[in-house]
DNA sequence: GTTAGCATGTAAGGAGTTACATGATTTT
DNA sequence: AAAATCATGTAACTCCTTACATGCTAAC
């Protein structure tokens, strides 16, 4: 069912997938990925370790190198944590285009099918398309706003989900093209060299 | 000190600055205004209302019409609220500035000084400076990073901060042009002409 | 007359932050 | 030797969502 708090567990599970780490490293990894949020503290994520220690979706290792400087606790998925990873990363539905989910979902992408992918991302896009006539209707009837700063804000906001709207028809097309040859990924679509 | 949760205080003031209002509609309209990111239920917003009721902030009116059809709570802001919206608005530093609150201290702004705006404006680009350095900083040294969609990802997010960052460059010297010439506000900085 | 939307609330519970608490190790 | 940062945790608290509960009014 995918509550909210799900989130963490699976951008864990996704992380130590790509090889065992210990907490602390684990927020920052965390941090950098969903970071343009807040930040997510050692309280909500130790917890949370534990909580998957529990239910035996991952394991604590020793490190392999002789020995290990400092005391720290590092953490592998258990087999049964992969199974849960995938069965997550199958999910498709309004939980997995919310806000904060997409975005993980989207970093372990790598760990989908294409099918999965294309559900995902048309999903995320109607989703947007949503929020955007929603608004468009609203501000039909509501009309009378002529404050310079509310018109700004909104303005920007609108331009914000149009443009990530596009990115997304762009990477849906990407996929989609990718579907005959077999061969390389597909041509990432940037179009405005930044920087 | 300005927790979080005075977020909806200050939205409530503020909407209710522009005219008394019900709860239902006050919902509305927050959510069209914040409504980017999740919807405001009513189980947040009535117990807000009441605690700003208790703390003499808003007050309940009878509407002017003859008669309301419908048995609806109308409220409207007193001196108490007034000055606490004000106290509020002038706050600069880190509150004004993160991610949700910048929002609707910037749907406000016409309540503030010109000074005031500039600050908050460069506060809150200096803060998506940073994180734009943290990340890049941060990027510089994992480094290792091949998947191709964890790479995506990340250069989408970056160029979405850097594109705020150029609107809110844009309407700081906007406030800046605005200083010499008190006649009309300084022209809307729309870039691209989007739809 | 029945459905859809308006309108207000409460109770329980989840998720995460803040603040506290502790100590090792590396750098300056 | 001191300061910074690595490293792990707990307890209290806050905010908010979900689900429940109720009843009116407009439209079909």
């Amino acid at each position: 069912m995918a509550r909210r708090g799900d989130t963490i567990e699976l951008a864990v599970l996704g992380l130590l997938h790509e090889g065992p780490m210990h907490g602390y490293e684990l927020r920052k990894r965390l941090n950098l990925m969903l970071g343009w949020g807040r930040l997510l503290s050692y309280g909500s994520l130790y917890p949370a370790l534990k909580k998957m220690l529990r239910g035996n979706l991952i394991e604590e290792v020793v490190p392999s190198g002789p020995q290990s400087r400092r005391q720290r606790i590092v953490y592998a998925v258990t087999e049964l944590g992969t199974a849960e990873f995938s069965r997550l990363m199958s999910e498709v539905g309004p939980a997995a285009w919310e806000d904060d989910n997409f975005d993980i979902r989207f970093r372990f992408f790598s760990s989908t099918d294409m099918e999965i992918r294309l559900r995902v991302l048309e999903g995320r896009r109607s989703r947007l398309q949503e929020r955007l006539d929603r608004v468009q209707r609203e501000l039909a009837m509501t009309q009378k706003e002529v404050d310079r700063y509310a018109t700004e804000l909104q303005r920007h906001g609108v331009e914000s989900v149009e443009r990530e709207v596009r990115w997304l028809s762009d990477l849906i097309n990407a996929e989609r093209g990718a579907q005959g040859n077999g061969a390389a990924a597909p041509e990432a679509p940037s179009s405005a060299p930044s920087t």
